[in-house]
RNA sequence: GCAACCGUAGCUCAGCUGGAUAGAGCAUCCGCCUUCUAAGCGGACGGUCGGAGGUUCGAAUCCUCCCGGUUGCGCCA
C-alpha cells in the first residue's frame, strides 16, 4: 500500500534535500525515499526533525557524517521556508523548524478541519472487516469488549484513510452451547425475569448453570439421555420446526437484543449481520459438492482436506455423522462476503487461538480454486484473562461486560462528577459519566499491542490517572473551557504572528500536531492501535506541560495570547479527532 | 513432539522494517492551586533489555541455540 506524500513539511524539506543531493552527489534518489527517512532527534535542542544519512553511505562510499555535512552545505541556498536552522550532527542532519511557516500552513488547516480530510493513501483497497463474533445464549464478558474496541478502532482507521469499508459481525447462534442452554431452560423451567431487557444476560447466566449441570452429570446414568436430548435439540433447530425450534427463535432474540444494547453503547454499527445459522446447512452442501468434485478426501468416515504438505495438518470439514464444523461455515462465509460486497480485502478480528483455524480455512479456499483466498487475512490478538487464568463458565470467574460498564460509570460519578451535582443537570452528569467510562474502557482495550495478553483486574481499571482515556478527554475539556472563557471565536487566526510561539513547550506541541496523519496511516496499515493511543497521550502530555508553563490569559502580548489560544484550539481539535477514531466522545467539561 | 506468541525499572507496558544517551504510567519519596479545570504540572528513585553465541561500522531490535511462561495442533466453537 503506497502512502501519499501528504505531510507538507516533510515534502518541502525532502525536496530541498533531494535538490542538494542531486547537485552535490552522483546519486539518484527518489523524493519518496527521502520523504520516508525522516525521524525524530533524541532531544529537542537539536531540532524537531532528523534526517539520517546512513543509507547513502554504501553506494557513495562515504561516511555518513561527511554526507550529512555536504547535504547541509547544499541546503544553505535552498531558502526552505520551513527550516529555521540546520544542525548537522554526525551522521544526522537535524532541523529546527520555522514556526511561522508551520502556523500559516498547518495550524490553519487543522483549525479549518481541512487537515483531517487529506488523501493519505493511493488507491486503498475496498475492505471488509469481520469483528465481534459473540455467541447467543452465552455471557458477554470483558473479552468480547477487546474484540469490539479493536474492531471499532480499526474500522474508523480504515474509513479515515479513505478505504471503501464495510464492517460485519458474525454471531454464533447455533451449536452445542445453544442446545445446552435450551435443555436446561426446558427441563428446569427456571424463573424468568419480567423485563425483556434483562432476559439476554439472564440467558447467558443460564448457560453457565446448564453447562455445569451437564458436567456434573457426566459419568452418571443420566449422561446418555442428556446427550440424546442435546442431539434432538440440535436436530429440531436445524429442521426449522418443533418446540425447541420455537424456543430457540424466541430466546435467540433476547441475546441479540443484548448485543444490540452493547453495540449501541459502543457506538458501533454493522453493515451486515451474518449468522452462523444461515451458513449452517448451505455450507454442508458446498463441502459435499467439493467432495463430489474430488477436491476433498474421506478419512475415518469424515471429510476434509489434507494440508500436511503445507504443515497445516488435516482440516476437517464434515464430521462422520455428516454435520459441519466451524471451519465448514467459514469456507462458505468467506465466499459469501466477496459475492455480497464489492471488496478486495477480507479481514477477520478473532483471537489468536484461532490462528491455525484461519490458516487452514484460507488454504482450503485456495486449493478449491477460490482466488480471493489470498486477500483474506486474520488479524489476531491475545485474549483477556483474569488473574487466575482464562475466564470460563466452569470456574465461574467470568467478568460480565455490563459489570465493567456499570462499575466504571458509578466510580466516575462518585469520585469526580458528584461535586457538580446541582450546578450541572443530572442529564449532563450521567451523559458525561457515560462518555468517560466509554473512553476509559475503549482506550484501555486498544492501548496495548494485539499480541499482548490483558490480565483484567477491575480495581486497576477503575483507577483513571496516568495514561488513560480520561487523561485525553480532560485535555479536551480544559481547552474547551479555555476557549469559551477567552472567546476563541473572536480571534482572527489569519492575522496571528505565529513566531510568538517560541518557548520549548510551545514548539514541541506545535510540531507534534503536524504528525497526526502520519501516525494514523501507520496505525492503520500495521493494524497497531497503540501507535495512535500513545501519540494522543504524548500530545496531551505536551499540552499539559505547555498549559502549566505558558499562561494563555496572561500572555505577554495580545498576539502571543492569540497564538497560544489557537495552538490550544488546534490541540483540542486533534485530540478530539483522535479520540473519535477510538470511538470515544470528548465531553465539553468534566 | 511440532508450531505461534511473550520475557525490557518493584508492577503494567512503549520502543523491535538495525542507528544518536533504552522511554512512559503505576507504586515510593520531595515540591507546586489568592491567576486559564490539581482527572493536572515539576523533580527524585529505579534497567547486566531472560541467557549464550553469531551477522554488522553499529543489535533491545535480525539469525541460531538454550531457559522460563502462555496458547494451539481431526470429529467443540
Amino acid at each position: 500500500m503506497e502512502k501519499t506524500l501528504h505531510n507538507k513539511i516533510y515534502l518541502s524539506i525532502a525536496s530541498s534535500i533531494k535538490n542538494s543531493i542531486d547537485s552535490g552527489f552522483d546519486l539518484d534518489v527518489e523524493l519518496a525515499e527521502v520523504y520516508g527517512l525522516f525521524s525524530t532527534p533524541p532531544n529537542d535542542k537539536l531540532g524537531q526533525i532528523a534526517f539520517p544519512c546512513f543509507s547513502f553511505s554504501k553506494t557513495l562510499r562515504m561516511g555518513p557524517p561527511q554526507i550529512s555535512a555536504k547535504i547541509a552545505e547544499g541546503l544553505k541556498s535552498s531558502n526552505n521556508p520551513y527550516i529555521k536552522k540546520i544542525n548537522p550532527t554526525g551522521p544526522y542532519l537535524n532541523f529546527e523548524l520555522n514556526i511561522s511557516e508551520l502556523g500559516k500552513n498547518v495550524f490553519s488547516e487543522i483549525l479549518s478541519g481541512e487537515f483531517f480530510k487529506k488523501q493519505l493513501l493511493k488507491d486503498p483497497p475496498a475492505t471488509l472487516l469481520e469483528y465481534s463474533q459473540p455467541n447467543t445464549h452465552k455471557e458477554l464478558h470483558v473479552g468480547h469488549m477487546r474484540n469490539l474496541c479493536l474492531g471499532n478502532t480499526l474500522s474508523n482507521l480504515y474509513k479515515y484513510t479513505g478505504h471503501n469499508f464495510y464492517g460485519v459481525t458474525y454471531p454464533g447462534d447455533v451449536g452445542t452451547h445453544v442446545a445446552k442452554c435450551l435443555w436446561y431452560l426446558k427441563k428446569f423451567s427456571p424463573e424468568m425475569p419480567k423485563n425483556d431487557e434483562d432476559k439476554g444476560s439472564w440467558l447467558g447466566n443460564l448457560y453457565s448453570t446448564a453447562h455445569n449441570k451437564l458436567e456434573s452429570e457426566r459419568g452418571t446414568e443420566t449422561e446418555e439421555s442428556n446427550r440424546a436430548e442435546l442431539t434432538k435439540i440440535l436436530k429440531e433447530i436445524e429442521s426449522g420446526q418443533g418446540e425447541y425450534f420455537d424456543l430457540w427463535t424466541e430466546t435467540r432474540v433476547w441475546s441479540l437484543n443484548l448485543m444490540k444494547k452493547l453495540y449501541s453503547w459502543a457506538g458501533v454499527e454493522f453493515d451486515r449481520w451474518y449468522f452462523e445459522s444461515e451458513m449452517d446447512s448451505p455450507s454442508v452442501d458446498l463441502i459435499k459438492k467439493y467432495f463430489d468434485e474430488g477436491k476433498l478426501t474421506k478419512d475415518q468416515g469424515a471429510i476434509g482436506m489434507d494440508l500436511s504438505e503445507d504443515k497445516l495438518g488435516f482440516c476437517l470439514l464434515l464430521k462422520s455423522d455428516g454435520n459441519g464444523l466451524y471451519a465448514t461455515k467459514d469456507v462458505l462465509l468467506a465466499q459469501e462476503k466477496f459475492k455480497e460486497f464489492d471488496i478486495q480485502k477480507n479481514l477477520y478480528i478473532v483471537d489468536v487461538r484461532q490462528s491455525l483455524h484461519f490458516k487452514q480455512v484460507f488454504k482450503v479456499l485456495e486449493k478449491v480454486g477460490f482466488e480471493q483466498a489470498q486477500s483474506c487475512h486474520h488479524i489476531d490478538y491475545e485474549f483477556v484473562e483474569v488473574p487466575d487464568g482464562a475466564m470460563s463458565s466452569r470456574k465461574g470467574n467470568i467478568v460480565p461486560l455490563m459489570d465493567l460498564i456499570k462499575n466504571m460509570e458509578d466510580t466516575i460519578t462518585k469520585n469526580y462528577l458528584e461535586k457538580y451535582r446541582g450546578d450541572w443537570s443530572d442529564e449532563e452528569i450521567s451523559s458525561t459519566a457515560r462518555d468517560i467510562a466509554n473512553g476509559a474502557i475503549k482506550y484501555g482495550m486498544v492501548r496495548m499491542d494485539n499480541n499482548r495478553k490483558i490480565v483484567f483486574e477491575m480495581n486497576e481499571w477503575l483507577k483513571l490517572d496516568g495514561e488513560s482515556g480520561p487523561y485525553l478527554q480532560y485535555v479536551y475539556a480544559r481547552i474547551n473551557s479555555l476557549c469559551n472563557k477567552l472567546e476563541f471565536e473572536k480571534v482572527n487566526v489569519a492575522s496571528i504572528d505565529w513566531s510568538a510561539l517560541e518557548k520549548n513547550q510551545e514548539i514541541k506541541l506545535a510540531y507534534q500536531l503536524t504528525r497526526f496523519n502520519d501516525i494514523v496511516v501507520d496505525a492503520c496499515l500495521n493494524h497497531k492501535t497503540p501507535l495512535l493511543t500513545s501519540y494522543l497521550y504524548d500530545t496531551c502530555k505536551l499540552f499539559n506541560s505547555f498549559y502549566a508553563e505558558c499562561s494563555v490569559a496572561n500572555a505577554e502580548t495580545p498576539n502571543s495570547k492569540n497564538a497560544r489560544l489557537a495552538l490550544s484550539k488546534a490541540t483540542a481539535e486533534t485530540v478530539k479527532y483522535g479520540l473519535s477514531l477510538l470511538g470515544v466522545n470528548s465531553p465539553g467539561r468534566m
